[in-house]
DNA sequence: CCAGTATCCTGCAGGC
DNA sequence: TGCCTGCAGGATACTG
């Protein structure tokens, strides 16, 4: 389940493997994604052109290219962005193969196809509703002060705020549950009923699992893994999800689990507030 | 506008 | 063993 971390740690290792390669090909199985892939434009828009640093808004990725356009990709649920030698055997749900003139190839597999691989041409990055439609970088140094006031504003459970890619780019149901947790506060609460100084702790919290998760490479549940197949490392140090019924690591009070905004949520009844 | 729910999709786990 | 059901949850369309 790629958040931020994972999709961080994806750029990270394209970064240092794809700088400067050129693209020579790219085949598509033209299965719908989340949007569809439109391998023809693809084909025309992406061979010639080389492949810089790639950069990350959200729980998305930009594959910029010179000459300049983009390649935005979204990881979904189970996607994953893989490289490697071009007469490897591909993974069942190869959508998308992205051909390098060094004979390695950059893969797009994803079973459950809520991903997206789009080609974004210069300007329209600017206009794309997905991306035009996030909200702050969590991992900003200017979220902990212009956070707290937009989720005070609201009255929806806070854990749906933090899942709200609209107030906040990138956390999804893994760090929400794990910064609620670590900030003693409970996933139902309401924003407006909510003290500025404990949002802030929140927010702190929302940096700290993150930016902790960003160093061991993510967490691995069951999909992820990084463009060479490896998975995170981050999975060990979760301290409710996936625990639920388990020991509160902090109080020894039993986890518990609930269903919020349609999502699977383990905490701590008598530690969170 | 805001909050809550249904929807897409596949793989896997659990029950019988 | 095999079939069925439910769950996992990213973003988004829809409803009240």
């Amino acid at each position: 389940m790629p958040e931020l971390p994972e999709v961080e740690t994806v750029r990270r290792a394209l970064a240092h493997s794809l700088a400067r390669r050129r693209i020579v090909a790219v085949e598509g199985t033209g299965l719908a994604l989340r949007r569809p892939l439109d391998v023809p434009v693809l084909q025309a828009r992406l061979p010639g052109r080389t492949l810089l640093a790639p950069r990350r808004r959200g729980k998305f990725l930009l594959l910029d290219t010179d000459p300049s356009g983009s390649l935005l990709v979204h990881l979904g649920m189970t996607g994953r962005l893989l490289v490697a030698d071009a007469g490897s055997e591909r993974p069942r749900h190869t959508h998308l193969v992205v051909s390098l003139d060094d004979g390695r190839e950059l893969r797009f597999v994803d079973p459950r196809r809520f991903g997206l691989a789009v080609w974004l041409a210069p300007g329209q990055e600017a206009v794309d509703p997905s991306l035009a439609a996030l909200g702050l970088e969590p991992l900003d140094p200017t979220a902990p002060r212009l956070l707290p006031p937009l989720l005070h504003a609201r009255r929806a459970p806070l854990k749906a705020l933090l899942m709200d890619q609209r107030l906040v780019a990138g956390v999804g149901n893994i760090y929400a549950t794990e910064a609620l947790w670590r900030a003693g506060v409970r996933p139902g609460r309401a924003g407006c009923r909510t003290s500025p100084a404990r949002l802030r702790r929140l927010v702190l919290a929302v940096q700290e699992v993150l930016e902790e998760a960003i160093d061991q490479g993510g967490t691995t549940i069951r999909d992820f893994a990084g463009p060479g197949g490896d998975p995170g490392a981050f999975a060990v140090r979760l301290q409710v999800y996936g625990h639920a019924g388990a020991r509160c690591p902090r109080c020894g009070g039993t986890l518990r689990t609930t269903r919020l905004a349609g999502r699977s949520t383990v905490w701590c009844l008598r530690c969170q507030r």
